[in-house]
DNA sequence: TTCCTGACAGGTG
DNA sequence: CCACCTGCCAGGA
């Protein structure tokens, strides 16, 4: 069973959010949760994604604001995240993603791939 | 109920 | 671009 309360409808929201960045993309914590309709809870999507059991899950295309790895250097989840999203064509240079800046009214734009993939 | 911790975010130097 | 500090939300002891 899951940490958080699966019923909740904005877990729901979370995990959709996050299901909803296509293969090669990624997206901040930050920006799930808002589109989550959830601003400010940036946490509450880490909380989630660490509880999650769903191997089903994109986690790997989550990362942080500023597009570093979550997890901490060396560490099993840095190298598996960062192997996942090589593995989608994402560049990751020292546990760092170029993450797509500027509009983030038009999370379309945001959406889009940002390193060509 | 109070204190501490965490897959975070933003601003300053 | 990198390092450091402050603010915020939610969970567990």
């Amino acid at each position: 069973m899951a940490a958080l309360s699966a019923d909740s409808p904005a877990v729901a929201r979370i995990l959709s959010a996050i299901r909803d960045v296509p293969r090669g993309s990624v997206a901040g914590y930050g920006h799930i949760a808002r589109r989550a309709g959830l601003p400010g809870r940036a946490r509450m999507v880490a909380r989630l994604l660490a509880g999650n059991d769903d191997p089903t899950l994109p986690w790997h295309r989550i990362l942080r604001s500023d597009g570093s790895i979550a997890f901490p250097p060396g560490s099993k989840g840095h190298r598996e995240q960062a192997r996942r999203l090589r593995e989608e064509g994402v560049k990751v240079v020292k546990g760092r993603v170029r993450m797509p800046r500027g509009e983030d009214d038009l999370d379309a734009a945001l959406w889009g791939p940002g390193q060509g993939g």
